[in-house]
DNA sequence: CGATTTACATGATGGTCATCATATTTGTTG
DNA sequence: CAACAAATATGATGACCATCATGTAAATCG
């Protein structure tokens, strides 16, 4: 049963894409080989062909969602240019967001199991992290280097917490108040 | 190998109470009935005469620590009427928070776990979130109530997305800015 | 004090999981 | 076109897990 280089590649791809999906709505633990696997179209046996082990698949997975993110947030900042700050969050704050983990952001889905782990996905996790506050750091307000940057941690910490938040709630006009409240005091000159 | 009333009672309680820690630590999914019963100094066989399952320990546990967020945010209120919301900030966004999960807030720990799931324990969830919501609401400022429930939800959201993002951070330099920038931004007139 | 209940210990059961060995089939290369 | 390499399928292995059946010893009650 032998596949094209091509196709191989292909397939390679396939795994990570949909291991991306299932990792988001299930959590690490919460997915088998065998459910990527079979979400991808293949037999779990061949997994070992692609990936040394289930966490180095986390491991790859886990950066190419977070660089994902970034290069999707640096998109936002640069398309809008007069209002950065308001592009990124009429993206991030949304029922997208919240109805879609799957699709959605790695570290609103993921932080908390990733939290809890040492080793590599957590330090990719971490630097992540790093990387969004810098770059929230150029777009929100503030006088000094200084006073961005402490605005970047608060604006990330509040962006994040209002989707877990809305996610957790069942409640759907409490979820939408968790969305709405926060979209609106992150920057509520430049609300559309 | 039987054992007195009082002392079934009080190996309940401990169970209950180990559960609790270790749930927190390593999440509903991290920790198996084994690992439970053997912390509670115990087998695990003897699980099932004190719980249905490992999803009825589950809910019961998710029940008292989300009782016990609620008492001792209320705890903290009572005890500061002319600044409750700073006392309960300087008690929610600290470093104990941070670096104790397993004696830490339930949502902070485990939302994201419960959020994916479906069933009672999210149900119980949703509705300690909603209760908190309503504790903020009594406590933030606002003119109206309205404006004060806004802000009970965006100060819920912004409390526990800065302890959950300081948690995934291993610069511990920037998990302290998360902290502190955002108990400064959250009550800034009353900072201790 | 004897009979009975009961809480726990031990070990079994069936299911799931990650990982791997082997077989099969099909690209690829000379 | 033939020989080989390689990608996947199948099925095995051992570990772990939740749950349960049974045995045992001690507490409770008549």
């Amino acid at each position: 049963m032998r596949v094209s280089r091509e196709k191989f590649a292909e397939n390679r791809e396939k795994i990570l894409s949909v291991a991306g999906v299932l990792f988001r709505e299930n959590g690490f633990d919460g997915v088998g080989v065998a459910d990527i696997m079979k979400a991808a179209g293949l037999t779990h046996g061949g997994f070992y062909g692609h990936f040394g082990s289930k966490d180095d698949l986390a491991l790859e997975v886990s950066r190419k969602l977070i660089d994902k993110v970034e290069t999707r947030w640096k998109e936002h900042i640069a398309e809008s240019p007069d209002r950065p700050l308001a592009a990124l969050l009429d993206h991030y704050i949304h029922w997208r967001t919240v109805d879609d983990p799957g699709g959605s952001c790695v570290f609103a889905t993921l932080i908390q199991e990733v939290s809890r782990s040492r080793g590599a996905v957590r330090a990719v996790f971490s630097d992540g992290l790093s990387v969004l506050v810098d770059t929230l750091a150029d777009i929100v307000p503030g006088e000094t280097e200084e006073e961005r940057r402490a605005n970047a941690t608060t604006t990330l910490s509040s962006m994040m917490g209002a989707v877990i938040l809305a996610r957790a709630v069942e409640d759907r006009a409490l979820a939408e108040q968790f969305l709405v409240t926060m979209r609106r005091q992150l920057d509520p000159e430049s609300q559309t």
